[in-house]
Order: structure tokens, then sequence, then C-alpha cells
RNA sequence: GGGCCUGUAGCUCAGUUGGUUAGAGCACUGUGUUGAUAACGCAGGGGUCACAAGUUCAAGUCUUGUCAGGCCCA
């Protein structure tokens, strides 16, 4: 009998494996997914259902190379929100897109046809941009494929791409509806060039790099006074393009007069110079005064309407105010050429100086520049790295220059070539932020995009809320806007310009009419077709103006400019929204990227947000917190960590980590996360064993006939899925992660499981006349462990698709979908405070016990608890039996808190079954000396009608 | 150099408006079970709350600075 019994328990059984074998088997339930097609079944369900549509709009990720670790983290976030809200009764539309155009593809093709010797004059700018099309085209259906085995529910089959004809005449139509308004117009920019690439560069292609200057000090004579004004600079070559020199207002600066120098020094006696009175001893020490005297001491203001004279052009120069001048360096005065710097061109602007750039693309002087007067030297066609010398020549020549030497500092260099870099000024096309626009109510674009930013912040739109200040400081700082870049990948500004009367075709109907042209061919249309062709029949005519005055502009647009106006091309005419988008979610780095566009060219052309919420996150770190480099050796890609761990686990990763900040990726980290998953993963592993001989239709106990410890369950439960659901509304993700997690381990692994197992094991699974009572426990439990797999499965399922499918298809069936379902319903009913006290009390006890109990158990006096007798205080209103099963010992009496060894007492026996002791005389004997208790023999006998079982 | 943000046990994270002995899960150690077993129960150890000054009767929490790190800009 001994040997037998075993087998008249119910056993948990399942083909759910402990191992998981992600890796291998989620490439497969991912096809099983496709094949079915679930988007498009959710579309189909939530239409019959009439579902709310809720729309997470997707910022693309750039069509060039493979998806790292970034991607995983903004796709598994994604999925989340797409996942969750659909499941809470929404229908969730996320259309995936990707960024098409732009220079890095360019540059990509470029650099393979300069391998094999050709240049860009080689090709026409339709064959560049169908090379880059390819290219595009392959990296999109690779990134395609990584994104779809992060398990993602997209709409994949039918991608945005901002290079598809369609939404290529939507970015055109974007472009109109700011034009006509007004707010594009054309002005000029001070970019970084390289001139060996021959190219402008995006802030993202330069780098900085250790170089070594010609540093110069330089005297700018006071017009009509012996008095000169010093300036410093790392750039000779600027020089000739001076045309005023930068002083601060609140800087306090003094005249000097030499009255001895160093015999080698280029300066004399005698010579009177203004610096700043903080730099005194540095400039005094570098040009070589040994001793001078201090003849005047003013403030900044003191300049206000002073002209200096040009060194050796002799034109007048005026000294300004500006607001970049520091004391770190130099003398405290600024040479300023508005052609050749950032700051240098905003005080151009802002004084209305001469704007005219000196130099070509390939960095050799234009015939703009002048001849060196003094030494003669002609500079047109000469390369400036070459000219500085020459120009340092002729400084010395006229004495203005005070001293020359090498200087070593960081300096931006092309990320391609390594060259170093320069600024130089050319014609843009800009947005206005600070136009009034009718479309923003009178208000210009810039104030209403901040009004939108409060009035969003006011909703609690920005998740964390850090993202308003970031967001309001870029828009409240962020200068016009300039659309236009010198290129062939992109979307052509489709703009032409009346050469006589220097008029352009900002009307609509212009845009509007090329639009519908683009839309059917693509953007090529603008250089194959001609000017007749692109503007609308009768446009000329109206104008009075003749085609062969008319000139295309060949400019094309930035590509933030593309992804900018998503919310009509994508929101609008793709998905047939009304805007705004529900949610706009990417990593931080976009407040000045993709949130910053989008809010900029939505307020211009639609008068307001393109989005109700903004969802940032930041971005993947190693271990130690430092960012993930090629150089330093720490990057792993998604790939990889999908096929070591799998992508339930990588997702795990995300949801347990708190995205508001920088996310920390390491092996350890993950050793951590997979722990974790199998707790999980045995919770499911127990519930599926268990039920192996529930049918629900059948065996299903209604709530009121349920024992108490189990509706104790359904009321925890209830309170978990609700804090779970409210932690999804929020986008809490760790919240949810950490309240399953937590339920799954302390209210069921430590306590109802623990304690249920005799009930499932032991008591019978046939109901009789005599067991009834046990049997009804026992179904009790297998309905709350039914519950607890739907309420576990659904409510996770947002956070790991794959582990929660596999779990639903082992309860329900190959064709049942988990996917398709929503969040399981909660039923008030299961709501009990009264009762969760109660069980407080006991928890509280159980505690006390299992103290005592570890005591007696070092102490050898007693083993495992069903050794155990315990004594306690009956403080709770359950009975002793209730207790005893709780506490998951043999027996419970009333009395001071105390443990007792049944092994050791003689009037008990052991019970074979069950492992319980119970008195003897209590105990039925089934065989010589083979005791069970009376609920185990009325089991047995019970199972024997078991037909299925046996 | 500027804007925004972060630094709490080995790891991932909680710590309301400043208020007892700073919490959880995982990991770790011991132990029990061998009928959740590449599991599970029970118990335990582990923290100068990055550092330094300050405000306060009282600071993980507020202020300033330092150090380390991230994003964006210069």
């Amino acid at each position: 009998m001994s040997e037998n019994i075993r087998e008249t328990l119910n056993l948990p059984q399942t083909d759910f494996p402990m191992r998981a074998g992600l890796p291998k088997c989620e490439p497969e339930w991912l096809k099983n997914w496709q094949e079915k097609d679930l988007y498009t079944k959710l579309r189909e369900k939530s239409e019959k259902e009439g579902r709310e549509n809720f729309i997470l709009h997707c910022g693309p990720p750039y069509a060039n190379g493979n998806l790292h670790i970034g991607h995983a983290l903004n796709f598994a976030l994604k999925d989340f929100v797409v996942r969750s809200k659909q499941m809470m009764g929404y229908n969730c539309l996320y259309t995936p897109g990707w960024d098409c155009h732009g220079l890095p593809i360019e540059w990509k093709i470029e650099q393979n046809f300069k391998a094999k010797g050709k240049i860009k004059e080689d090709f026409s700018v339709k064959e560049l941009r169908d090379m880059c099309r390819d290219f595009a085209k392959e990296n999109v259906a690779a990134q395609i494929e990584d994104g779809k085995r992060f398990g993602a529910m997209a709409d994949f089959a039918n991608p945005y791409l901002t290079m598809n004809p369609k939404n290529e005449a939507g970015i055109v139509t974007e472009l109109g509806r700011m034009a006509s308004t007004g707010l594009v117009y054309k002005g000029a920019k001070s970019i970084m060039w390289s001139t060996v690439e021959e190219t402008s560069l995006a802030e993202a292609e330069v780098e900085y790099a250790d170089k070594e200057s010609l540093a110069i000090y330089v005297k700018f004579f006071i017009k009509g006074s012996d008095e000169a004004i010093v300036i410093w600079t790392t750039t000779p070559w600027t020089m000739p393009a001076n045309k005023a020199i930068a002083y601060g207002n609140d800087i306090e600066y003094v005249l000097l007069e030499a009255t001895s120098v160093f015999e080698k020094a280029t300066a004399k006696v005698g010579d009177k110079v203004w610096v700043s009175k903080k730099l005194v001893e540095d400039f005094t020490k570098m040009v070589g005064f040994t001793e001078y005297t201090e003849l005047k001491s003013v403030n900044g203001s003191y300049f206000e309407n002073t002209v200096a004279t040009h060194p050796f052009y002799g034109y007048d120069v005026p000294v300004l105010p500006g607001h970049h001048v520091t004391e770190d360096g130099g003398t405290g005065f600024v040479h300023t050429a508005p052609s050749h710097g950032a700051d240098d061109f905003i005080i151009g602007q802002q004084f209305g100086l001469d704007l005219q750039c000196h130099v070509n693309g390939d960095g050799s002087y234009d015939e703009t520049v002048g001849d060196l007067p003094n030494t003669g030297v002609q500079l047109q066609g000469m390369n400036i790295w070459d000219a500085q010398k020459k120009i340092i020549d002729e400084m010395t020549e006229n004495a203005t220059l005070m001293r020359w030497y090498k200087f070593k500092h960081s300096y931006p260099i092309s990320w391609r070539s390594k060259a170093p870099l320069i600024f130089r000024t050319t014609p843009q096309w800009f947005v206005a932020m600070d136009k009034p626009a009718d479309v923003a109510g009178g208000e210009t674009v810039r104030a209403k995009a901040l009004s939108e930013i409060k009035r969003i912040g006011e909703a609690k739109g920005w998740v964390p809320e850090y993202g308003q200040r970031r967001i309001t400081a870029m828009i409240e700082n962020k200068p016009d806007w300039c659309i236009s870049r010198q290129r062939a990948w992109g979307v052509p500004i489709t703009i032409m310009q009346h050469k006589p009367t220097g008029e352009y075709t900002f009307e609509m109907e212009v845009f509007e009419h090329v639009a519908s042209l683009v839309a059917k061919d693509g953007i090529d249309v603008w250089e194959t077709l001609s000017v007749s062709e692109l503007l609308p029949q009768g446009y000329l005519e109206s104008k009075g103006w003749k085609a062969e005055d008319m000139v295309k502009e060949t400019d094309i647009l930035d590509v933030w400019f593309d992804s900018g106006t998503t919310y009509a091309h994508v929101v609008e005419d793709m998905m047939g929204q009304t805007l705004p988008a529900d949610l706009y979610l990417e990593g931080s780095d976009q407040h000045r990227g993709w949130f910053n566009s989008s809010l900029t060219s939505c307020v211009a052309t639609h008068g307001h947000a393109p989005f109700k919420q903004v969802l940032t996150h930041g971005f993947v770190v190693d271990g130690e917190g430092k960012k993930m480099s090629k150089s330093i050796g720490n990057v792993v890609t998604p790939a990889e960590i999908a096929k070591n761990y799998g992508m339930d686990i990588l997702r795990l990763w995300v949801a347990g980590a708190d995205y508001n900040e920088d996310v920390r990726y390491s092996e350890e980290i993950m050793k951590g996360v997979a722990d974790s998953y199998r707790r999980f993963r045995n919770t499911f592993r127990f519930l599926l064993g268990n039920l192996y001989d529930f049918n629900e239709a059948e065996n299903t106990v209604a709530y009121n006939d349920m024992p108490e410890l189990e509706k104790w369950v359904l009321h925890k439960l209830h309170g978990m899925l609700s804090e779970v659901k409210e932690a999804y509304n929020a986008y809490k993700f760790r919240t949810v992660y950490e309240l399953l997690h937590n339920f799954c381990a302390k209210e069921l692994s430590n306590l109802y499981f623990d304690i249920r197992k005799d009930s499932l094991y032991c008591d019978p699974r046939v109901e009789t006349e005599e067991g009834a009572a046990f049997y009804n426990r026992r179904r009790s439990c297998q309905t709350v462990l039914n519950v607890l797999l739907k309420g576990l499965t659904t409510y996770l399922a947002p956070i790991m698709p794959f582990t929660t499918d596999e779990v639903w298809k082992e309860a329900f069936g190959k064709d049942a979908e988990l996917h398709l379902e929503d969040f399981m319903a909660l039923e008030n009913a299961w709501l009990n405070a009264e009762l969760d006290e109660k069980f407080e009390a006991v928890w509280n006890l159980r505690d006390a016990v299992n103290l005592k109990m570890e005591e007696k158990r070092s102490e050898g006096v007693i083993k495992s608890n069903l050794e155990a007798k315990v004594q306690l205080e009956n403080a709770t209103s359950f009975n002793l039996e209730t207790l005893a099963d709780v506490l998951v010992v043999s027996e419970v009496e009333a009395g001071d808190l105390a443990v007792e060894s049944l092994p050791q007492n003689e009037s008990y026996v052991k019970c074979l079954r069950s492992w319980k002791y119970v008195p003897k005389d209590q105990a039925v004997e089934i065989a010589n000396g083979e005791f069970v208790t009376k609920r185990d023999a009325i089991a047995l006998e019970a199972n024997k009608k078991d037909v299925k079982a046996a």
C-alpha cells in the first residue's frame, strides 16, 4: 500500500515546462501571431464593440543600421502601452514608421561611390536619390524584422515611411500651410562647414578634438586716436571678414600704457591699449609689457558708439555690446566676423552688419575678399589655412599685431574626415518663431507653443513632469527654425522665385498642386517636370509671369521637418484620425528633436499641439551608469539578448526599471531579471499543474460556497489587480511588475499555495456524500486557481506577451488567443475588507508561530512543520482546525504559545497519505500499522470512482 | 561653460507635506522538505541614505558646494 499511496494523490500534472526555452520558442510563436494577423483581428473586434480609439503615434527611428538596445527599450515601453490600453477597453492604434531621408544615408551612399572612384557630380539628383532610396528600403526591411522580434502589437504590414510618395506629398502640403501664411522666409545663417567634404554638417556630425591653432593679439586703433582696442583670436584667417568688435557691458576695462617692454616683443614703449582689467596680468605677460601704467578705468558701456579701424583694410569697425563676451581669456574684447561664427552672426544680424562670406565651399577665399594692402598678397583663391601666415605677416608689417603663438585647444572637426570645421554664412530657409500667425489666433508660433506646453502640463500630460521644464526652455530659446539643407536626399522645398520681381510662390494652391504630383510619382517630379507642369494651370497667367523667369529652389527640407509633420501625413492622412494623438513616447533627447519639431510644426499649421501626452524615457547605460559606446566595448544588441535570454526577459527588464532615468544594463542585472521571471513561470506552472482535472463549466464553485481563505485570496487579487490597472494607466510599469511579482511571492507562494497544497493533493477529486465538504474545498481552491490564472495571465500579458500566451494556450487550448482578450473582469463581490482584517490577525499569528517553530527546529525538537502541534492563544475567530490548515501544522490547541513534537507522542500516528500526525484513535488503519486520517480514508474511497484517472 | 535630471542594502526599486529602530523583491547565509524539485517553505546577515557644510528641537527628505554619471546645447 505504502508504495502505491502516492498514486492516490492529486499531484500536479502539466506539460508546461519549468525551463522556458524562450530564445527558441519565441520566434515560432511570433510566426503564429503573424499568421493569425492579430493586429487586424483586434481592429475588427474593436470596431464591432464600438471602442474609443487610443492613438500612440510612433516617432520614426532612422532607417540606418540595426536596432540597438535603446530601440528595444523604446519598443518595449510602447508595446506595454499599446497592449495595456487595448486590454483596458480601447481600440489602440499603433502604426510604426521610419525616417528615410537625410544626410546620414546620403553620406553612406557617397562613401560607397567614392570608394569606387566616383564623385557626386557623376550622378544626377535622381540617380543619387535612387541609391539612397534603395539603401533606406533595405534598412527599413531589416529594422522591421528586428522590430517584429520585440513582439510588438503593431501594424507592421502597413508601416509609414517618410519616403513614400504619399508621405512626401503630405510633407509638401505642411510646408505649404506654413509658407502660405507667411511663416516661411529666406534668410542667412552661420553654419558648421567642412571644407574637405564641401558640405554643411548637422550637429550630430560634429566632433571635438585637440587642434593647434595660431593665436594672435591684434590692435584696432580707435578712430582718430592713438589708443587701441586689443582682440585675441585663434582664427587669423577670419581677420579679412572682421566687421566689428564686441565688448561686455558689465566688464571693467582699463587703458594701459607700456613704459617698458621685453626686448624681443613686438609691442613698443608708449603703446596705449584697452583690455579687460581682470585679464591685465595675462595680457601684459603675453605681449611682453614688463612695466606699464594704468591711465584709465571704465565700464563696458564707455565704448558705446566707439568706432575703430580695421587693422589692414582700414575701414570703420563699430564697437558693439555682445551678450557672449566673457573674461575667461583673451582681452575681454571679441573680434567679430559675422560670416564665421554663431555669436558673431547674431551680433551681425542684430546690428545690421555686412554678412557677406568671403570663403568658398572648398576653403579658399572668393573674389569678394580684398588683397592685403601692405604686403600686396592676393588672397583670392588661396586656402584659408595657408593664408594665415600671410595675414600675420601683413599685420606685423603695419605693427597692428602684438603677438602670435601656437595654441592648443578643443576644436570642432568632421566625424568623417576629422578635418577641422569652419563657420560659413549661407542663405537658408527659416520658419519664423516670432511672427504672429493667424492659425495660432494671432499669436506667434513660439508664444502659442509655450501656452500649449503649459496647457498640456496642467492636464498632467508631461510624463515625467520634468519634460515640461525641458521643452519649455528649448522652445523659449529656439532661434528661427532653419529648415533648408543643401543636399539631394530629401523632400524639396517646392518654392519658385520669379527672378524679375524676386517674389516667391508662397500660395497654397501651388503647394497643393505639387503635392498632388508628388503623391503620384514622388519627390523627383520637382526635378523631372517643367516649371509650367509644376505650377497650377493659369497661375503664371494670373501673375503675369513667364515660365522662363521662374527659378526652382534646389534646397531640400531638414529631416526633422519630415518627422515633425507626421501628425499630418501619418495620423491624419494615413490613419484617418483626428488630432491630437493621445500619446507620443520617445527618449528624452527628443525634447530637442521630434517632440520639438512636431510641436512647432503643428502649432504653425494647426494652431495646437499634436499630442495630449508626452512620455519620455532615459537612455540605456551599462552596469556602472556609463553610456554604451563601441570604444568602451560595453555595447549589447537586442538580438544578442533575445538569443541568450529571450524577449520576455528583455521586456521584464524594461518593466522593472525606472525608465524616467537612465536604465542600467548588465549581465548581473539580467541574471536578477531571469530569476524574477522564474517566480512568475513557476507560479503559472503550479496553477496549470493543479488545474489538470478542473473543468470550468462543471466544477466552478459559487463565491458564497467557498471557504474564507478562498474569499480572502479573491479580495487580495481584486485589490492588487485594481492597483495594477491604475499603474498601467499612469504608465508605471515598474509598479505593475512589483505588484504582480510580490503577489505571486507573498500571497500565493508563501501563503495560499503552501496552505492549500494539502487540499489540492489529498482532498477527494470525486464527490461523495461523506466527502462533500473536502471535495468542495478542493474545487473551491481550483476555482480560485482558475481565476488567478486568468487574472495573472491577462494583466501580465502586456509585459510578457510570449510567456503569458504560452500559459493561455496550455490552459485553454492551441486555438485560444490571449492577445484578443481584455484584462479579466474584477467582481466587486470579491471585496471583503472585514475578512482581510481577520486574516491579517492570522498572518501575524503565523509569523509568531514560525519564529517559535524555527527555534524548535534548531533545537532539533521538530523537523517538518507537520510534526508540530501548536498551542496558541485563540486570538482569532477561526476554529482550531482551520488554524491548523492555515499554519500548516498537524494540530492546534488553545494555550500559551508553544510547539510540541508529535512523533515523540505515542498516542499519535503519522498519516501515510497527508503526512499529518493524528491521534491514533481518530486514524483509520488501512493496513497493518499503516494509518491515514479520516479525510484521507474518504478520499481513497472516493478516488476509486474516478474512471478518468484509472 | 549653460539647461534638465540622477546618485538609498550585492542588484532592481519604495520611502507622502522634514518626525520613532530606513522598507520590499531578488541575490546571499543557515535550515526544512524531496508530493511546485533546474522548484517550494521558514529564519537570518547586510545600509556613514555619494561626499561636505548649513537651516532646524529633528534631515534619506530642505539649502549650498564638491565628486560621479546621463541627455541636450555651447
